[in-house]
RNA sequence: CGGGGUGUAGCGUAGCCUGGUUAAUCGCGCCUGGUUUGGGACCAGGAGAUCAUAAGUUCAAAUCUUAUCACCCCGACCA
């Protein structure tokens, strides 16, 4: 898919649409209803897993950075900054009331590492105040160069869990729990295949011990998309912001935390690897319509089929809408819901009438299926939005199996690049400047360390000896 | 911030080089009426644009000149 396809369809679908200031979109209801959708699945993965949702403050106030680059070196880069409160007219035009200027300026969060871990200092006394886990959903604003519909726009909603622990041990056992968490909803609700790993130190959260990160790649194209991170943050904001709590020994010692989120930038993953000529293909499981009922002829037959069968549908909770505009002919509508992804078709017409049956059609196959219309027909209608699911995530899976290649030297990989886009494998020996290097010649980025193994191979780009194993890709 | 490009109706565009009955073409969409309706229907009629903004050249500017602004693409930044 181009980036015009992209826009494309993301317009035609009424997902969203941009505004009047560079970078910022507009979701609109069948966007937003998506996001709605993995909010609610998540809200609940988060639930059992004991967090509990809050809200903090859009605003954050300059001294707390200020606390972070002394104890850190953190530098806040791309921020949007609040510093008049009022406006005034000067020939007809509004102008920045300079008298206004605040006496400390205010930066919109880009995240919220900063408010959370200051204000945890006044709830955290006790062991017994640990484990804190908290979560918000929220919208932050990092004012980037280059936007591109959800993929890096400046402002996008989230989640953002934190966790503070008081041990280092219990702080990285959250994180492998977090990581079974965000598996859960890419595989088993998004369909979206991934791997995983660390950062390299270069790419690694401000303030974080280490990122661990998902990586996913686009279905045309082979470009890398980050859909998800985990922040080790060990007590380094434990040490800027003094949360310290007293022991069972009655001693006075830091925290640890975590932190990490999943972003409107998931809706983007989801149409840039679910399509094809047709459109979109959703995950019915966060598709925001299930099924489209469409009535070919105006009648009361089919009036009659369509109570009975909302009726059932209601039943088996399965989300559906009913198309019986007659002034549109049934070909447009078909090009309609498909192109919006919508898993299933139902369709009635005078020779579904006859039979007693409704046709149905699957978004990702196109196959046909004839049911009889009866008591049990949700049963099958169920099956075969499970049967989607899993299909379109299997063929994202081998997509991305057949777009990872091996190099071994940094010939190859050139030569690889020129041809196919996507991840590449490789034995990487650490070294920022060679990181820069290779960003620079090829575009490629190591999205992540998979994993350090047992022998010594030689690395692809300095020949040294090294155990560590990367993925590089292309980055949107 | 560097390099390139574009601003004409809700959207996409023609016209600009060579200024003149062109206050603007066509397609999609929208509204009204009718005939249609099993994979993007057709006919008839209609509404909608101070041609990004400002200044200049000229008898005359969407068209030429200058400035400003906005957006897009390619780099640096990046969930």
């Amino acid at each position: 898919m181009d980036d015009k396809r992209y826009i494309d369809l993301i317009k035609s679908t009424n997902i969203a649409d941009y505004s009047d200031i560079k970078g910022i979109i507009i979701i609109k209801p069948y966007g937003y209803s998506i996001w709605n959708n993995i909010k609610i699945i998540f809200d609940k993965i988060l639930i059992k897993n004991k967090y509990n949702n809050l809200y903090f403050p859009l605003l954050i106030s300059k001294k707390l950075f200020q606390l972070e680059y002394k104890t850190l070196n953190i530098i806040p880069k791309e921020c949007a900054i609040v510093t008049h409160s009022r406006f005034k007219i000067n020939n007809n035009k509004l102008i920045v009331d300079k008298k206004s200027k605040l006496n400390e300026e205010l930066i919109i969060r880009p995240t919220s590492e900063t408010v959370i871990w200051s204000t945890l200092k006044r709830w955290i006394q006790s062991y017994r105040d640990l484990p804190k886990l908290i979560n918000q959903w929220c919208n932050v604003i990092r004012l980037e160069m280059r936007n591109k519909f959800f993929i890096r726009n400046s402002e996008f909603l989230w989640q953002e869990g934190h966790s503070i622990h008081s041990s280092k041990k219990e702080a990285l056992l959250e994180i492998k729990k977090v990581k079974k968490m965000y598996k859960k909803i890419l595989k088993n609700y998004l369909c979206i295949p991934f791997i995983t790993g660390y950062k390299t130190f270069k790419e690694t959260f401000l303030g974080a011990k280490f990122t661990y990160s998902f990586e996913t790649i686009t279905k045309e194209k082979g470009k890398s998309i980050q859909l998800a991170t985990i922040h080790y943050l060990s007590n380094n904001f434990s040490k800027v912001y003094n949360v310290k709590y007293t022991n069972i020994m009655g001693k006075r010692v830091c925290t640890w935390g975590t932190s990490w989120g999943i972003s409107t930038r998931l809706i983007g993953a989801i149409i840039m690897i679910h399509n094809d000529k047709k459109g979109l293909i959703l995950p019915p499981k966060i598709a925001p319509i299930q099924i489209i009922i469409l009535p070919l002829i105006d009648n009361y037959k089919i009036k009659r089929i369509i109570i009975y069968l909302k009726d059932i549908l209601k039943k088996s909770n399965i989300t559906f809408e009913i198309d019986d505009n007659f002034n549109i002919t049934p070909g447009k509508k078909f090009y309609k819901y498909d192109n919006m992804g919508i898993p299933i078709k139902l369709i009635i017409g005078i020779n579904e009438i006859r039979n007693n049956t409704v046709e149905l059609i699957r978004r990702d196959t196109f196959q046909k299926y004839y049911l009889y219309i009866n008591n049990n027909i949700y049963i099958k209608i169920l099956k075969i939005l499970n049967s989607i699911q899993k299909r379109i995530y299997i063929f994202a899976k081998k997509r991305m199996r057949t777009k990872t290649y091996f190099v071994k030297s940094f010939k190859s990989f050139i030569k690889k690049i020129n041809r196919n886009c996507g991840f590449y494998a490789t034995y990487w020996y650490s070294n920022s400047k060679n990181e820069l290097t290779i960003q620079k010649l090829t575009q490629y980025t190591i999205r992540c360390i998979i994993k350090k193994s047992n022998k010594k191979h030689k690395c692809f780009f300095s020949n040294k000896y090294t155990n560590t194993k990367i993925i590089l890709g292309k980055s949107y």
